[in-house]
DNA sequence: ATCTTTGTTAACCAAATGGTTAAACCATAA
DNA sequence: TTATGGTTTAACCATTTGGTTAACAAAGAT
């Protein structure tokens, strides 16, 4: 039944439910102590294993990138065709958010707050680059496969399609009127529909 | 030379003061003393014309989101074409943006904090309604001028397209490795790019 | 001129909050 | 058994923060 170090449990606690509290609060809406409540221990105890607020925010942030990092590595980095990453990506995208729904949002607000976060993260091993897509846009444009398009325009369409409804969830539900199951439905049907919507545009 | 009422003066720069504040910072990272500072009074006054926090954070927003919702009626409920409202729209929205461009992720990211603000702005009297869009496309789609597609999705579509960049800027500068003046000019482009895309996709 | 209302300020207050500390707890090796 | 080391806690601390107050200034109204 696993080793279970008092040690390695107890930071384990600490970080899920820092990713809870942070996740849904925000840097500055969190609190030590409803993060020591949530992992059910002692306050101080944040502060024995992750010294700051700052720092525990830190080991979430970068955390919660490293998940989100992989699942654009590979709308960029592997040898399908455009239009097999597009649908690729649009549904595994969509399919890996439902579960963390939380997670664009954090990431987004977080790097709003304090741009330089970006530095901090662009080390990781993982990090997307763009350079082979872009390549490959322009190679497809020239064989005559794809209407001819700016490879990072359509970077920029395709996560704005998919990112955005997980960003703007209550925006989106006001406007449409929908609750949350509706919501979640019309969230499955874009599994397809985005990718549908973007094919369609640029295909020739 | 306008009546400048000590009045009047004072309680405009306030809520001057308190939308630069609360735009850049949000609720929880924004402080009454630095609010103060800003608008170069004393933090006493913020409570003397605004009662609370709160109630100044509210007055802010409300002024934000009514900035906002005449540029989605437009795309709503005017009576020109699809292809038409999609063209002007995305031109008209990014130039509007690109001079408040704190505006969409503060409206974004409160309404995440606290969804039940939905509410209040609902009230309004330019609150936009989704209905007469979804039935144009209906109509549209039938006359065989679009290909089948549901409006619905097409108005998440169109506003993810328009609004996201603006949500995740710092992110999409990292991604695209670009600095603010580029960052610019690739949103100058998307006043039409983004529309075409749109409208090849639907058109048939 | 003086009274009254409105606007403005400096000083103050209580609560919240991130962080610290000293003592207690507890498993384990000697 | 008893030192030893990491782990955990309750109590504490300094600072920040939203909010209040009492005194004061300015400007009409009488």
């Amino acid at each position: 039944m696993a080793k279970t170090n008092k040690n390695q449990d107890t930071e384990g606690q600490i970080l899920n439910a820092a990713e809870n509290v942070f996740q849904k609060k925000g840097m500055d809406g969190a609190r030590m102590q409803e993060i020591a409540d949530e992992a059910g221990i002692n306050k101080a105890m944040l502060h024995y294993y992750y010294r700051s607020k700052q720092l525990l925010f830190e080991a979430v942030f970068t955390n919660a990138f490293s998940l989100l990092a992989p699942q654009l590595n590979k709308i960029l980095n592997d040898d399908s065709s455009i239009e097999e990453k597009v649908k690729n990506f649009t549904h595994n995208y969509i399919t890996f958010i439902v579960k963390h729904p939380y997670l664009p949002n954090f990431i987004i607000q977080e790097l709003n707050r304090n741009p330089k976060f970006f530095e901090k993260i662009q080390q990781n091993a993982a990090f997307p680059t763009l350079e082979k897509f872009k390549n490959q846009v322009t190679l497809e444009v020239q064989k005559g496969i794809l209407k001819p398009i700016n490879g990072e325009q359509l970077f920029v369409n395709i996560i704005s399609l998919n990112i955005f409804p997980f960003v703007a969830t209550p925006l989106i539900k006001g406007f449409l009127k929908i609750d949350d199951k509706a919501f979640k439905k019309m969230m499955e049907e874009r599994k397809v529909s985005v990718s549908e919507f973007i094919i369609n545009s640029i295909k020739k």
